[in-house]
DNA sequence: ACCTGAACACCGTTCAAGT
DNA sequence: ACCTGAACACCGTTCAAGT
């Protein structure tokens, strides 16, 4: 007879990613998950061939809950922006984990979904194959950038987010005036998010409206 | 009399950074800079205050590079491409440590630099304050993010990298071409860069045309 | 099939010395 | 002032076993 398998994928997944949100990615570790689950870590072993697979999961998980938009007949820009901002929905709760994005997008089904249909959409506003490529990989990676990089975010273990944003807001109002004018008037703005809502809102139209803006060759400046 | 000083902060700083890009960031340990140096893992901690310090010093840097544009006359988008390019020029040799900026712009003075002057252009634009603030955050976030995945880099040790970009453009053209016609008609531009120089061009393009455009309401979307 | 246990080659960092 | 040495509490992972 089998032995009564304990331990779970998914919940195994589950832990590295609330251990990555609360602690940071550094505290994600396969002796700590292990522990979690009152298993010794080479238990694990069974689940994920290595540590990467274990972030691979991760990601996949977390990409796989992207909702692609319909098909239908609505203009390309305005499908991408719902594809986009579903993007940023499913990675805005899970910052830290957010950096494993950049390189598993290409790697998870998931992720392969979402970038063929911004893919298919940036084809159908015009672009040639090869910009509507780049184009997409910049986009998607840009998305990603957003999450990591929201005001109020450190990047570190986060345990009081709220202290976090404050002491970053006093460091740049302890700024010389003189050298920081706007800096320091922007002190606010740039240590915590008013408006989460529209700070990815207004991130995902500045990112559309480039793209508007590449199919209008005389808005751009080139170098 | 004091002991001739064998180690030097420079000397260190530029071993952490020629290890990051060959190796990787995980490869950056103490133990290993400090082995490259003939020292002891301890004699660093003469030099910064632990092994977060000497990541600092790296992207202090890799920033202090970025040459701010002359104070002129020309118009605020022209001045934002010199200097965003600016940025991107400095990481682009550096993608391996490009992801620490994302925690660090705030916390260095030539990063701090370059985001003031980000701000500058942005409010001369014709930007409220804070909606400049979060757009300067994003727009540094995205180029850093730019660097980090562009075609061609795993993120991982890149022992070989045209070896890579090979493995990443078969796996792309085994791809069901039912499902992924466009990732499939794509897979070249999207596992290497035909051109670099156009790469970031064009990404720095996109950026800039998103601000020009939220400078004409009519041409934002909302959500 | 699923999990354990001991071991190996690494980490960052503290503390107490040496010269 | 500058560096060493030993030690501590961690890592990921291999190998060989237990049930």
């Amino acid at each position: 007879m089998a032995a009564p398998k304990r331990l779970n994928r998914d919940a195994l997944i589950s832990t590295a990613l609330e251990v990555a949100d609360r602690e940071g990615l550094d505290a994600v570790t396969i002796r700590r998950v292990a522990q979690r689950h009152d298993v010794t870590p080479m238990a694990l072993y069974r689940h994920f061939p290595d540590k990467d697979g274990i972030f691979d999961a991760v990601i996949e998980r977390l990409l796989a809950q992207v909702r692609l938009p319909e098909h239908d007949e609505r203009p390309w820009d305005e499908q991408m922006t719902e594809l986009l901002s579903g993007l940023v929905e499913a990675l805005r709760p899970h910052p830290n984990a957010a950096t494993l994005v950049f390189s598993r997008i290409l790697s998870s089904t998931p992720g392969r979904d979402i970038t063929e249909r911004t893919l298919a959409l940036l084809r159908r506003s015009g672009m040639p194959v090869e910009q509507a490529a780049e184009t997409a990989s910049q986009t998607l990676s840009s998305l990603v950038a957003l999450v990591i990089a929201a005001p109020g975010r450190t990047g570190g273990p986060e345990i009081d987010e709220a202290a976090a944003a404050r002491e970053q807001k006093a460091a740049l109002l302890a700024l010389p005036e003189d050298r920081y004018p706007h800096l320091v008037a922007a002190a606010d703005a740039m240590s915590s998010c008013g408006s989460e809502a529209l700070y990815y809102g207004r991130g995902v139209d500045l990112i559309v409206t480039g793209m508007r803006g590449a199919q209008r060759p005389e808005a751009v400046t080139g170098r």
